[in-house]
DNA sequence: CGGATCGATTTGATCGATCCAATCGGGGAC
DNA sequence: GTCCCCGATTGGATCGATCAAATCGATCCG
């Protein structure tokens, strides 16, 4: 342990003996304040102020047997969420587990078994109170495996697929964003704007988060009447991909917007349309959305769909809480029943709306 | 702490009666395992190994006072370096740290003074064993504050500027990546491929790693006799910048290759150079190469100066340890003097040279 | 006015490891 | 054969918090 020049630190002790009380009132002053009388209260938080006190979570953790620590595997890169949105994530997950007492520790691993290797050993050594997953896959092992060993744990991206949930179970907790919400507020912004004839640029079938976007996309020009014979192109995740499918919609002079399932394919379709406006300049300026509003959407002036990693990040702390016995919950506002009769506490999963930023990609003037 | 639903963990008392041994010498076995005798040191591993022990951190901290932990803040995006190199550092550093025994805890903070609090807190609350710090510039209060505090940390960055050093004292420890050799390898590499006329597309001046960037880009010309007038533009981040000024730079004509201080100012002189293949197409096509080969350099088929990232994250975690009293140092290679004279255990800073990724921007068949 | 009751506070034990001092056991010296 | 010494091992105390149960004090009631 780094220790600084000063004197040793406080202990409870030491605190106790400022305030004239013993080591138990001072803890309970601090853990359950309501059952100390105030005025003896007021003397220990003074002596609490004026020695700096700072419990020793160590020693806190021998005895209670929780960590207030939440376990993380950083993930390698590429590996699937676009490498800024996992950045962000991590960010808000530290702020919000900081707000709520607890900290995030990383740790890394190769495969699915090393990573359950990693969980029997932190909740050994470490005695972590749960995990945050990012890349769940359906019948992924860890999923089972925290399960099985009613381990607290929240997943970022939604259970696809039942093997994940044994029969009869309930769901395991879960936070994810809405892309079938996204790719729809693009839709319908494309056809505020007067466009008609809007494909969609995708991955192939069968990715999730991948057929979600392209159902917004597709109920949004249903709603419109426009869905028949809808231009719509699939390629794997890249730019030189996206340029090419791109371009083979835009063969089709009807086609004057373009719905992109991320910003690696729309960063290629923008590609496509400049190419375009070079070789045919009679013809209106292409409109573009991308997903996700990555720097580089940012740098390029690209209209697209930011996922909130913020309220994910909360979410996943605040679902993480509600299964470590004794962690206090956020007070349910008031006393009675939250909105639509549903108790906001016994909520085991959230499903938050992106926004829609636009930018110079799908404006009018350009 | 989250349990499992089988039996309760293993304790040294529990690995002890199995051995019929002592506390003690469980521990010894653990921790100093040349004063057991052999015999015994086998019984005790065999008892370890059938009831899975696993020592508690929380007990041995309270005891030792280190925690086998160090701290990192999660920086905000977007705050210089690419935030795909960050993952990978994080990655990577978390890797590292556990192959020494340690675990990487992360912490949010909004400023410096937000920092330096947490520093405090983190200290006195987990007593962080050292921290690794990403993103220091000139006068870093950071930097004072754990110097003075006699806190163990390490930079990845090196310094810049004498404020952060104290007159007289030694510099603290770092690691860095050296742009410099990264531009000049790229130079050189452009070079041989017969290249005379190279410009640069750098950050405006007063940025250190662009400085170093830029130096190397004109040492490797100076070499070859070719600085000459070598043109070069300075803009901020970004790929729109970076298209406008790689424009400038390749209206003339004899200008044939373009070395840029970052991938992004790349992307956009890619997008300048496939304006020019198509308003000019009998020009001969013009070489691009980048820095920090991230994944959009990977998409586009980018050449760019990767940076060694998982070498800097070993490097962080062996100077960490370096500064850590008791912390087990890697066995120095033999009893004798390492190379050149100096003991490798005394380095207190390393300039881990980056590697150059050759694809199709400055291939000649393109 | 004594005893039951209840709230506030204190005391002693404990979590699981390591430190430190004491003890044990066996070989070598005399 | 006895004593000494040194390496191997043991037992008790301790780190700093919380748990569980005991104690203290004042109020309330019959």
């Amino acid at each position: 342990m780094a220790r600084g020049t000063g004197p040793i630190r406080a202990t409870l002790s030491d605190v106790a003996a400022r305030a004239g009380v013993s080591r138990q009132t001072v803890s309970n002053v601090l853990n359950t304040p309501e059952v100390v009388r105030p005025a003896t209260r007021e003397r220990v938080l003074r002596a609490v102020a004026e020695l700096d006190y700072q419990p020793n979570t160590a020693a806190r953790r021998l005895r209670t047997h929780r960590s207030h620590v939440l376990g993380l595997r950083m993930p390698e890169v590429g590996d699937g969420v676009s490498g800024e949105i996992l950045d962000r994530y991590l960010h808000a997950l530290a702020k919000e587990a900081q707000r709520a007492g607890m900290r995030i520790m990383l740790f890394a691993a190769d495969d699915e078994e090393a990573e359950i290797r990693e969980y029997r050993t932190l909740l050994a050594t470490a005695g972590l109170d749960g995990f945050a997953l990012t890349h769940t896959y359906p019948g992924d092992g860890r999923v089972r495996w925290l399960r099985e060993h009613r381990v607290p744990f929240v997943t970022f991206g939604r259970p696809r697929g039942e093997q994940d949930d044994p029969p009869g179970a309930e769901p395991h907790p879960w936070v994810d964003v809405d892309g079938y919400a996204g790719t729809r507020m693009a839709t319908e912004h494309l056809l505020e704007l007067g466009h008609r004839r809007i494909g969609f640029l995708g991955w192939p079938d069968g990715s999730g988060p991948g057929d979600d976007r392209r159902a917004g996309w597709y109920a949004a020009l249903r709603a419109a009447g426009l869905s028949e014979g809808a231009p719509e192109e699939r390629t794997e995740e890249g730019v030189s991909p996206g340029t090419g499918a791109a371009a083979r919609m835009l063969a089709d002079p009807a086609v004057t917007a373009l719905v992109c399932v991320s910003d690696s394919l729309a960063l290629g379709a923008l590609a496509a349309a400049r190419d375009l406006s070079l070789t045919a300049p009679d013809r209106p300026p292409v409109a573009v959305t991308g997903f996700d509003d990555t720097p580089v959407a940012r740098a390029v002036g690209l209209t697209s769909v930011a996922q909130p990693v913020e309220a994910v990040a909360a979410r996943t702390v605040e679902l993480l809480l509600a299964q470590i016995p004794g962690a206090a919950r956020p007070a349910s506002p008031g006393a009675g029943v939250g909105r639509g009769g549903r108790r906001d506490q016994e909520r085991s999963s959230f499903l938050v709306t992106p926004r829609l930023v636009v930018r110079e990609s799908s404006r009018p003037a350009r």
